[in-house]
DNA sequence: CATATATAGTTTGACATCAAACTAAAATCA
DNA sequence: TGATTTTAGTTTGATGTCAAACTATATATG
């Protein structure tokens, strides 16, 4: 029982935290976006300039999805798209300055959902439970 | 930098093991279902009758979502509604007898889902996991 | 009792998501 | 070099999902 209880846990969680996220940036005046667009742009801080098969990869979505996202950033303000001059098969993108801008945002909400999260969590905790997770990721 | 994989980490975790889930349906021939249809077979399995309010609780789904996915299962034979004779605003979904006839074959998934998920994962180890899990369910 | 409020579901509109088909360009290779 | 294959993205169609508006019925309240 216990068994199958982990994973509706692990669901649960999930949706918790995207809800959590979804709401804080909608506390700070951004809407419109979900956690996909959060982790491109996440992903943009630290790769300034990215391909869509890049950015698929990195958040794990198809392609096609990348595109709808990435349409949506862009008509949000938060990024651009650019041709690469070589090879014009490739797309690049890259955050606008408004998109910059989301930066002190976003770490503050990821600090604040983290200590939500791992409220009353000892270190040793936490450890042990990105080891173990990290076992089953692979498992999988 | 581990606290925010940890969240990355679920949301894969969880990604993969739905993956699997309906790659294993499909394999037993059952197509066109996802985790969300099975969590209210899965559900029907333990509570022969349940209102529409219900199964949206049980399942974390918005009613309206609940309505598209029981019209869907009824268009596959799985289940049907009937409205409540005193209360005519109530509906009841129950299985079909093809609905029934998943069970077993809902039970092999699901114990070979674990079995993936858990390989070489220690009974400490499990009960440790659904602790942590469990606490971090509840700060959320 | 009549009106107001609450409740159960459905409908509608928007959107994320995927898979499959498609387009265009690059790379391979014969 | 010309044909084939591979690669990067987009488009299209289907579907799950939610929120908000809506319908119909039941309950509460004056």
């Amino acid at each position: 029982m216990k068994t199958r209880d982990v994973i509706s846990l692990i669901s649960r969680i999930r949706q918790k935290v995207n809800g959590f996220i979804v709401s804080e940036l909608s506390h700070s005046g951004i809407d419109g976006i979900v956690v996909s667009h959060g982790d491109i742009i996440y992903a943009l801080f630290q790769n300034q300039k990215m391909t869509m098969a890049e950015i698929a990869d990195k958040i794990s979505k198809d392609k096609s999805t990348v595109t709808a996202l990435i349409n949506k950033l862009v008509r949000l303000g938060y990024v651009t798209k650019e041709r690469d001059t070589g090879d014009s098969r490739v797309v690049y993108v890259t955050l606008t300055s408004n998109g910059y801008e989301l930066k002190p945002i976003f770490e503050a909400i990821s600090h604040k959902v983290l200590e939500v999260f791992y409220l009353n969590i000892s270190q040793e905790e936490k450890e042990e439970l990105i080891r173990i997770l990290s076992k089953i990721d692979q498992n999988l």
